[in-house]
DNA sequence: GGCCAGGACACCA
DNA sequence: TGGTGTCATGGC
């Protein structure tokens, strides 16, 4: 699995950015996600009161390409109205807050779900947080592992659990679970072996 | 033409 | 609390 190196994953520019692309690419493919971060940033309208500016309709049109862009739409105005109420649009006030703290507060947000709030910490904060998205639950169930129907606190408390609480290991772990799924969890599933020590060796033996 | 992609929410039983 | 429907683009 050293072939799939570090992935560099969440090519955001800024956690702004990064927060924005969380939601867009939910049940979206991330090449559709770029074209709508794209436009956003074409209109120059990518930041809090860029987006609150911009008429609904018209954010929704710019993200048209990221699938449900009438939701999401409302989901962004939800985010950034969220932000200046709570934080003044300061992410630094936002992101200093703990782990758990910080969570529930994204959770509170309309829009923002586990796997989001998650990637947002992850991701934009920086923080050491595992993401379970719908990969990696597949391979974790293909590898035998747990039960395909395994909720996302239990998945993710596997995950938190055995590895050490970096968030460069959890990125890059993120990162390759995706990368594999995608490589070996769609076509012939059952023609592929795996397991996490090929993914991370370096990962705790607990 | 059908399926799938880095979900979340509302509604109902 | 859990299941189901809805959202509704673009590439293969």
């Amino acid at each position: 699995m050293a072939c799939y190196g570090p992935q560099h994953w969440w090519p955001g520019e800024s956690p702004f950015e990064v927060m924005v692309g969380a939601i867009l690419t939910q049940q979206a493919a991330w090449i559709n996600v770029e074209q709508a971060i794209a436009n956003l940033k074409a209109t120059d309208v990518l930041s809090p009161k860029g987006l609150r500016q911009i008429p609904e309709p018209e954010l929704a049109r710019l993200i048209s390409p990221a699938i449900y862009h009438n939701t999401k739409a409302k989901k962004l105005k939800a985010l950034v109205n969220w932000l200046r109420e709570s934080y003044g649009d300061d992410l630094d006030r936002l992101f200093s807050r703990e782990i758990k703290d910080l969570r529930s507060e994204l959770l509170s947000v309309y829009g923002i779900g586990e796997e989001t709030a998650d990637s947002i910490i992850l991701y934009a904060a920086k923080k050491p947080i595992c993401v379970v998205d719908a990969y990696t639950r597949r391979i974790m169930a293909r590898l035998g592992m747990v039960s395909g129907d395994i909720s996302y606190h239990a998945c993710q408390s596997l995950f938190m659990n055995n590895l050490p609480a970096d968030t460069q290991i959890f990125n890059e772990y993120h990162a390759l679970l995706v990368q594999l799924g995608k490589a070996v969890c769609r076509p012939h599933p059952l023609h592929h072996k795996c397991c996490l020590a090929d993914i991370c060796p370096t990962a705790s033996k607990k």
